[in-house]
DNA sequence: CAATATAGCTGGACGCTGTACAGTTCGCCA
DNA sequence: TGGCGAACTGTACAGCGTCCAGCTATATTG
């Protein structure tokens, strides 16, 4: 543009670039989500991005962990098929307001960002004390992963309204529940 | 190219375009499948294309409905619970070779087509057969569908083994049902 | 059978994308 | 104080989806 003077600091942060994209992503969406409308938003060249992120793909990922980061921690002493339930509930509450960052997510066969992870121990560590272990936590984490993610991706897109999709989720989310702690 | 004479029919269907993508998909992928690239197989220009198919959006939509055709229908008379497993198993494995269809799938907030609807129609008779109606069938419907497609999305790429996924898929399927249909 | 309308295809182009390259300049550390 | 590495710039490229205008082979009509 000529306006910005070459050479100099924007002060540009791996985070600010984060946040760019997250704000971006909110107020509308995934399509208008390109390199460059982050760059305009940070008013800075839309290559000086590539100094904070290695690209596009990776970008994402990021923005979809930190998201994750949002996720309340059950109490983990407390009746641990609750604390499941609250951490699905919780997870696709953070999800919802996000929805083209799921099929992302999909596509790129699960999130593997620090918070994910830390997500995925809690989870073995409830349901090891609901006496779920081995191949039969790993299989119950999975469905219920799975299941909570498909979820946030249909948003509210179905034939039922907002609060109903929630009902609707937690419905089936106790009859998995129900299959994984019997009892 | 200027091999092609200019103005002269190709021969082009719908149809074709449709089965092009589709092959090119299984081939190599979503990031393969570019209008130029179906053309291109199609020995045709790239703009040929749009005489047949309104946008690359509403031919993925075709794709993954063309696919949808080729789930099982289940024994309407039999066992419902039956029915419903076999059905979504069947979905499950149709979709898992095109393991790229799905997050568009889920991108576009579920899938309209005829097809699709035909599946929908029949596991509501079903649902209808295990004495499950109403706001409760459409619960049920969607429930079973967001687990399936769920998994048809994350595919293999977990870290179990092909196998390991689809008896996986069917367990986590067995306390839906269990779930939907008590007794 | 001749004239006309139409639908299928073409070359070309537009605006947009992600991102590579090389150069400039700043802040920091020896 | 000198130099080095990191941050940022302008420029550019290849590839994308898709629109437009034109040509022509075919279908339709008189």
């Amino acid at each position: 543009m000529g306006i910005r003077n070459p050479g100099q600091r924007a002060g540009l942060t791996r985070s600010a670039v984060l946040a760019a994209a997250n704000d971006l992503l909110a107020e509308r969406g995934l399509a208008a989500l390109t390199m460059r409308a982050v760059a305009t938003r940070l008013d800075v060249a839309p290559n000086a991005l590539y100094s904070h992120v290695a690209n596009k793909t990776a970008l994402l990922d990021d923005v979809l962990d930190d998201r994750l980061a949002l996720v309340t921690e059950p109490d983990v002493d407390g009746d641990p098929a609750e604390g499941l339930h609250a951490v699905m509930v919780s997870t696709r509450e953070v999800l919802i307001d996000r929805p083209d960052l799921v099929p992302h997510y999909l596509a790129r066969q699960g999130a593997r960002g620090p918070h994910a992870q830390r997500l995925g121990e809690i989870m073995v560590a409830l349901l090891g004390r609901a006496g779920v272990t081995g191949d039969d936590a790993r299989e119950a984490l999975r469905v219920l992963i799975v299941y909570t993610i498909g979820f946030a991706a249909l948003g509210t897109g179905g034939p039922l309204a907002a609060d109903e999709t929630g009902r609707n989720f937690d419905r089936g989310l106790r009859w998995l529940l129900a299959g994984i702690i019997p009892g």
